[in-house]
DNA sequence: GCGGTATGTATACACCGTCCACATACGTTA
DNA sequence: TAACGTATGTGGACGGTGTATACATACCGC
């Protein structure tokens, strides 16, 4: 277990810092992004912000109160992604195949988001602390959504267009979430660990299918 | 953050131990029994073994592997409830009844033990170490499979019976797995962590059901 | 009965989160 | 403009952790 743990500004002309709190975040945001919500820790970020450790407590009460910032910030990077994903793959499609098409961006983009910032992603899920998740204006996109209601919300146009019945709406979320979900963790750090990143794809796909399926 | 760390042995009368590397092993299934894979600290696994610290060194090579043995432990106690669960919904049914109860109950007994044996659960999937993870005894219930493996039979069964076809068999292990494992960790500590149970077996079920109908 | 090896002990180190007392600079108000 | 209160950063300490290294003891095979 070897750390290589150094300072980015090692020494500050002034005593003040300036902006440390947003220093400290983005030292959290950087850890978190490398090494996954273990890899947030106190003393490191305030290292890296040219600081002592007990700075860090004049902005954060504690580590955990760190971590829940850096995942906020994470929850919001999820909820661009997925945005990005549903402007790219909606383009010039209407009713039924935008919905379609909708749905499969927002279980695209999570899973993109999974793969690609992995440590923010398990960041992003580290801890049981999701009330006030649904409306946290500081862990939406740009479209002032959450990952949770950008599902939401394709799942009501699902029934919008007759895809889904009615009485088969409520708590769909959490169906069409537990497969996308599950399925980022196998991969993340599970059995399919060491699958090639195509087939990873492929399989994903499928999963994709088998929830627009048996909604 | 308050800690109670006591002793279960606290004095012993023979230099050796007896069977240290079962004690710590014991202790650390009990703690992670209790608060999941970060509460496995090796400190107080040879506390409770009534033993100094480096003593867990002639028996574990780290942490890690203290924790990779508990991993093993809860694995295979997974498949256990799985088994228990598969001999309970499959009695007295044949041929394709038959099939589609094992399957469910592969389902079931996985959520069973993912609700009501949490930490051991967690602790189950806490790291990327999956090599090995199919065929190691050390992970099985009494019928010598692991809940892959477990899984994995059942849908062979769903093959053969006609349920299924060949051509969408190839790791179909990974959707069913998927919807499954991710349900669970959302209710574990996601955002169905304050539904009531009932709801929760509800919604369990509808995601069993999702997997049947679209895999 | 002897010697080697397996097992447990003692001591120490670096790192962590966090508490407390103190120092410094900034903003407000007189 | 000077004084003062408050926000922010520092210094030092404590108990916790995992782990390395050197030493002590007991068991086992000859």
């Amino acid at each position: 277990m070897t750390k290589r743990l150094r300072s980015k500004t090692p020494a500050r002309t002034t005593y003040r810092h300036g902006d440390l709190r947003r220093a400290l975040l983005e030292a959290g945001i950087a850890l978190a992004r490398a090494g996954g919500p273990d890899a947030i820790v106190l003393r490191e970020a305030t290292r890296r912000a040219g600081v002592v450790p007990n700075a860090a407590y004049r902005h954060f009460a504690s580590r955990q109160d760190l971590l829940e910032a850096v995942r906020s910030a994470a929850l919001s990077e999820l909820a661009r992604t997925m945005e990005a994903e549903i402007a790219k793959m909606r383009r010039g499609k209407t009713g039924a195949e935008a919905a379609r098409a909708n749905l499969r961006a927002v279980g695209t983009g999570y899973l993109r988001f999974a793969l690609s910032e992995t440590g923010l992603f398990r960041t992003a899920f580290a801890t049981p602390e999701f009330r006030g998740f649904i409306g946290d204006p500081a862990r939406s996109g740009e479209s002032g959504l959450n990952p949770f209601q950008l599902l939401s919300k394709a799942l009501d146009e699902f029934v919008e267009t007759g895809l889904l019945p009615v009485s088969r709406r409520p708590a769909a979320e959490f169906l069409a979430w537990s497969a996308v979900h599950g399925f980022a963790m196998l991969v993340i750090d599970g059995p399919l660990h060491t699958v090639p990143r195509a087939d990873i794809d492929g399989i994903g796909a499928r999963v994709i299918a088998m929830v627009e399926a048996g909604l």
